[in-house]
RNA sequence: UGGGGUGUCGCCAAGCGGUAAGGCACCGGGUUUUGAUCCCGGCAUACGCAGGUUCGAAUCCUGCCACCCCAGCCA
């Protein structure tokens, strides 16, 4: 569909690959921790990994980062998984777990010990973070610092043993106190927890944490390109430091890149969670959320996501994408694919009053440029809906809808002239008397009557009545900051309507739709006779500023 | 006042010493039984700022400035 992606990763990687001894595997891996759910911005590092596996015809894993035991679930794996394969990637077979590597990080813990380049620490957690410096003034070293390695391997094995209680001892790495990068001030290596592990349970009670278990891990998998986001540049030293003192023979390297961001929506874990917990939406699969979950009930389509990622590219600059070309991806995609329908949001009634008294039922193509997507029966009588926005009193210059006396064309029906409006007490427009014209049908139109434009509507007798979830950016900030955020949410996040559909759309099993003049439309997966609008259609029209209102 | 990064059009982003790709957005125009789609055209004498090197610099050097990340036994 587009030509590859040349970003600085895939450079590297075209360097790498070129070196006369070097290896041709490419092989990467895509590692969450399971507390929590995917986001778009998580599909970006997924779009990266798996692509790169696949066009260097190498191969990716799903590996999970579930050190902590404390915060991971498998209720975060299972959904971790479901968004993968709904993304388009397949890891069936490739799915591992770095708790699957306990047994080998633990040897390698050793294997440091012995070297006398990690120690068995017994400072309280307060005590570390006291002696770690700042971050203009050096550590100090702990004064178990010098244990000897017997010492430290006695306790070491004994932690595993779990003859402390949590926090008595960690194991760190004997590195540099002074170093003006805090993460080679002695990181430490492995913490005490007795907590049951969502996958190991109970089997083990020290865990080894995120930068000794990463690099080794990769090692382990021999991952050849280990790309992750920005924030983890300042660990690389520590990465390299860690696999340098083992005996591994594997060398992953380790590249950055910015993450993803997003206007007017927020991606941190923690700013999602306090709106599911504060009510601000609905649910982890929230359609005004960036959660894959979410997007995926809004209808915005993998496809979509995959283009937005490669249209967003890959560098190291913070950025922001518009949601606009989030919304330019999802009408590119459903443009060709989505099957139209007319669906009416605010229901206006309009009596034909020569039309017969009975129905016909006319035809109508599911998608004018796509023949083989068949047509639809599409009702006619002499009661229909067309949208409120449809009709005006007062039409501005260039108006193409209905009007006192103007003819407008029924969307592959007929073309209808409004004679009369009748209004209720308060003014209020309630019905459209109009008359058809019987020679206009679409198709085998004799009556060279020329329409000011084509409206959508729905005729009354077959009207589903539908409610219609109107989504809009969930804050009205671009930026939305954690300070102020609930301030910020945009109060027509949700706009919940009541309209009409045609029954062939209604009742049928398609999931996506175009609502004719409308927007795109998602049949909610969950609740019944609900669809939800994914996008609105784009719409050029703005009335001639002085005669705005009508 | 430490370390690590990043600064090219409103938003992304190519560019890798030879004289500013592309996409989104936006603005015109054409086609159209969706004011949609589609098509055509426009849109950075300019690359954070200031110097320097060079025949030639967004690309090299120096110095500033701005923004992001780091003081979890989170990842």
């Amino acid at each position: 569909m587009a030509e590859r992606p040349t970003d600085f990763i895939r450079q590297q990687i075209d360097r790498d690959i070129a070196k006369p001894d070097g290896s041709k595997d490419v092989i990467t891996r895509f590692p969450p921790e399971p507390n929590g759910y995917l986001h778009i911005g998580h599909a970006k590092s997924i779009c990266l990994n798996f692509g790169i596996a696949e066009e260097y015809g190498g191969h990716a894993y799903l590996r999970f980062d579930d050190t902590n035991p404390l915060a991971e679930s498998d209720e975060y794996v299972d959904a971790i998984k479901r968004d993968l394969a709904w993304l388009g990637f397949d890891v069936a077979n490739r799915v591992t777990f770095a708790s699957d590597y306990f047994e080998a990080l633990y040897n390698c813990a050793l294997e440091l010990i012995r070297k006398d380049k990690a120690f068995v620490c017994s400072l309280s957690q307060d005590e570390i973070r006291a002696t770690r410096g700042t971050l203009t003034e050096p550590g100090t070293d702990s004064p178990y610092r010098n244990r000897p390695v017997e010492e430290n391997l006695d306790l070491f094995t004994r932690m595993r043993a779990g003859e402390f209680p949590d926090g008595a001892h960690v194991l760190r790495a004997r590195i540099d106190m002074a170093s003006p990068n805090l993460n080679m001030r002695d990181p430490v290596l492995y913490r005490i927890r007795h907590a049951a592990h969502h996958n190991v349970g109970k089997a083990w009670v020290i865990y080894p944490t995120y930068d000794f278990t990463h690099c080794i891990c990769d090692a382990l998998e021999n991952i050849t390109h280990s790309l992750c986001t920005l924030e983890f540049e300042d660990h690389r030293p520590l990465y390299d430091w860690v696999l340098d003192n083992l005996s591994l023979n594997a060398r992953p390297r380790q590249i950055e890149f910015s993450r993803l961001g997003l206007e007017h929506t927020v991606m941190s874990k923690r700013l999602l969670q306090q709106l599911v917990t504060e009510g601000v939406v609905e649910g982890w699969d929230d359609p005004r959320l960036p959660t894959l979950a979410g997007l995926r009930r809004r209808g915005v389509t993998p496809r979509a996501i995959r283009d937005l990622c490669r249209r967003a590219g890959v560098t190291k600059q913070d950025n922001q994408l518009e949601i606009e070309l989030l919304e330019f991806c999802v009408r590119s995609d459903l443009e060709d694919s989505a099957p139209r329908a007319l669906g009416v949001v605010k229901p206006l009634k309009v009596r034909l009053t020569n039309y017969p008294q009975s129905n016909e039922t006319l035809q109508a193509p599911w998608h004018q440029r796509e023949p083989e997507m068949g047509t639809r029966p599409l009702p006619f009588g002499p009661e229909l809906y067309i949208d409120r926005e449809d009709f005006t009193f007062s039409p501005p210059p260039k108006w193409k809808r209905l009007s006192p006396g103007s003819h407008v064309r029924l969307r592959y029906a007929y073309i209808i002239r409004c004679d009369e409006v009748v209004t209720g007490a308060d003014g209020e427009v309630t019905e459209l008397l109009c008359t058809y014209l019987p020679d206009s049908r679409s198709g085998s139109d004799t009556s060279r009557v020329k329409p000011a434009g084509v409206i959508h509507w729905v005729a009354a007798h077959a009207a589903e009545p539908v409610q219609l979830r109107l989504y809009d950016r969930l804050f009205r900030t671009r930026n939305p900051k954690g300070s102020s955020l609930m301030d910020d949410v945009n109060p027509a996040s949700l706009v919940t309507a009541f309209g009409f559909l045609e029954p062939a759309a209604a009742t049928g099993e398609q999931s996506h739709f175009q609502f004719e003049r409308v927007g795109y439309f998602h049949r909610d997966p969950i609740l019944p006779r609900t669809f939800n609008r994914i996008v609105s259609l784009r719409d050029s029209w703005r009335p001639p500023r002085a005669l705005k209102d009508s």
